[in-house]
RNA sequence: GGCCAGUUGGUGAAGUGGCUUAACACACUGCCCUUUCACGGCAGCAUUCAUGGAUUCGAAUUCCAUACUGGUCACCA
């Protein structure tokens, strides 16, 4: 009996080797320094922001080197797989226009690398722990869930590293014989792969965000195959997969970390090379005095939908999110103000090693600038897609008044510095909603300095009679300049400013009745812009509405 | 507990022996501009880089120790 017999029976339909893979996944024909990187989720129907990041830096080294960005779902646990995972991941990075250059999507599989569903390459996966049981590398362990939690306390009790290694991998010495009775009377078992690490050696580890780390090596003989379903874990699953797809560099969250000598001893116990690693900073929180990783249950910010119920531009994310990947981008950005951010030559080092703290006060201050710099189509534009969504009703009217809300939006819009309004989509109805006969019905005015009844029907009457005027900007507010000194305020803040006493108030005071009088709002965007749009007549109805109610 | 990593203002951070009396940005505060708000302008916001020690003419930057924070130690990824 040998590791061949054993191999066999445990794979007996595997007929296609190492070898044979090799040459149906040669090596990419690439340039020099073109890098290969992958998305690799696994389906758990959520979409956090720790991985969009990583599939972001993904995206950019790839596209900074011409390279391939692709998607590979990593769907091996079967008990936690989501049907509708897939679809959200694929429409998440549609939305972002982070889009795979290879991947695989309802039954259709795009580039040459695939099957890209893990559990689509289960044979593949077999070949390569045949290979691994024939060499001695890999053997089946029949300790049971109990028995390696005894191992565990055992260990622990001892003060001893815990973990199936060395003289307490028992599984390793039963002899081949043993095994294939014990298999073939129908006893579970998994694959384990057979370490020959020292874990009193160090070896050094080149990562390209944390730099050189001195670690111990592997002695763990660590599960690659699953009991129940035969799919591999992680670990396997990665090392077969970026090898075969010619990855060559793997961006993961800084928890691979520890294992990472394990997927090292894998590769060159197949005799491959490792790809480059980037492990990234965790996406943390601050909690009190504390801070911790972002958590899907506790923030709602930890998921992508949530920038996209919000309303927040896609670009606005992302560009929050690059001023955590590497610091210096903002800094990058303002000095080049048309580049993408695909322009940005990504660095490794620079990223921060510490965890990331994810600032929503940053995104919407990003976000705020770049809302400004949009024109009005794009921000209508933007607005429709949400509202079609979001805010059924409102998306209803501003489809029907479209050149009248593009009007709106363009209020202080076409100058060198815009107003900096919305941080979001979702924040536009909020500010704008008195422009709209149908979401007009104020309650409450924000009157200021003048709340006299009796002085802010007057003040309205005379503006109404004798002072009404929208043509120019200059007549109109000469105009109420006009009002201001007839009524016994001052018109000139210079002046007012230096003698309040001699005066009733100011032409501020003047233009913020007229200004709560129409909209309800002490705050809003320019005056003259809002009386134009609105129009003679419906300055009228609302002020007549509003002498009936005072 | 073992192993690994990190620790610079309220926040993200720049910084790898003298150019740092610590960049830039967000937030905050004050003033100015101004018909409101916003925008914009100006100013303020860490005498100090977790703590202690060492090396050095000189340290946020090198070394050692301590503390704290995070990661990991699953048939989860």
């Amino acid at each position: 009996m040998t590791n061949k017999d054993l191999a066999d029976l445990i794979f007996p339909n595997i007929t296609k080797t190492v070898e044979d893979y090799e040459k149906i996944y040669p090596e990419r024909d690439l340039p020099e320094g073109v890098y290969v990187t992958r998305f690799a989720p696994s389906p758990t129907g959520y979409m956090h922001i720790g991985g969009f990041y990583q599939a972001l830096i993904d995206y950019i080294i790839a596209k900074n080197s011409n390279g391939i960005f692709y998607l590979r779902n990593e769907d091996t646990d079967k008990k936690r797989e989501v049907e509708t995972a897939v679809q959200l991941i694929m429409e998440t990075l549609n939305k972002y226009k982070i889009i795979p250059d290879e991947y695989e999507y309802k039954e259709e599989i795009i580039g040459n690398y695939g099957p890209y569903i893990q559990s689509e390459r289960i044979e593949i996966y077999h070949a390569f722990i045949k290979r691994l049981i024939e060499i001695g590398r890999a053997y089946p362990c029949f300790c049971t869930k109990e028995t390696l939690e005894d191992l565990r306390h055992n260990q622990e009790e001892k003060k001893m590293r815990t973990g199936y290694y060395g003289r307490f991998a028992k599984c390793r010495s039963i002899s081949i014989e043993e095994a294939i009775n014990r298999i073939k009377n129908g006893e579970s078992y998994v694959i384990r792969f057979k370490s020959l690490g020292d874990f009193n050696n160090k070896i050094i580890f080149e990562d390209l965000a944390k730099g050189r780390l001195s670690l111990s090596e592997n002695d763990i003989d660590e599960i690659i195959m699953k009991s129940d379903t035969m799919l591999p874990t992680y670990h396997f699953a990665h090392v077969v997969d970026d090898h075969l797809m010619h990855t060559t560099h793997v961006v993961r969250g800084e928890e691979w970390l520890p294992s990472v000598t394990k997927h090292i001893e894998m590769f060159k116990a197949f005799g491959f090379k490792p790809p480059k690693y980037i492990h990234t900073p965790l996406i943390i929180k601050k909690e009190g005095d504390s801070v911790r990783k972002i958590s899907k249950r506790k923030d709602p910010e930890a998921s992508m939908s949530y920038y996209e119920e919000k309303g927040y531009p896609e670009m606005a994310v992302i560009e929050s999110l690059m001023t955590i990947i590497n610091s210096n981008y903002e800094e990058w950005h303002n000095a080049n103000p048309e580049k993408t951010f695909l322009d940005f030559k990504f660095s490794p080092k620079k990223m921060s090693s510490s965890g990331a703290l994810y600032d929503l006060e940053k995104l919407n201050n990003i976000s705020k600038n770049y809302i400004s710099k949009l024109t009005k189509e794009e921000v209508y534009n933007g607005l429709l897609k949400w509202t079609k969504e979001y805010d059924k009703e409102f998306y209803e009217l501003i489809t029907k008044y479209e050149d009248y809300t593009k009007n709106i939006l363009n209020i202080e819009r076409e100058q060198k510095k815009p107003r900096k309004d919305y941080a979001s989509y979702s924040e536009v109805k909020g500010q704008i909603f008195y422009m709209y006969d149908e979401l007009y019905n104020p309650s409450t005015y924000e009157w200021v300095n003048i709340t006299d009844k009796e002085e802010i029907n007057k003040i309205l009457n005379i503006y109404i009679d004798k002072y009404f005027d929208v043509t120019d900007k200059e007549v109109w507010f000469n105009n109420i300049k006009l009002l201001t000194d007839e009524l016994g305020y001052c018109s000139n803040m210079k002046e007012y400013k230096e003698n309040p006493d001699n005066y009733k108030g100011s032409v501020a005071d003047i233009s913020t009745v007229l200004r709560v009088a129409l909209t309800s709002k002490s705050m809003t965007p320019d005056l003259y812009e809002i009386m134009r749009l609105l129009g003679k007549d419906r300055i009228i109805e609302r002020i007549k509405k509003l002498e009936e109610e005072l």
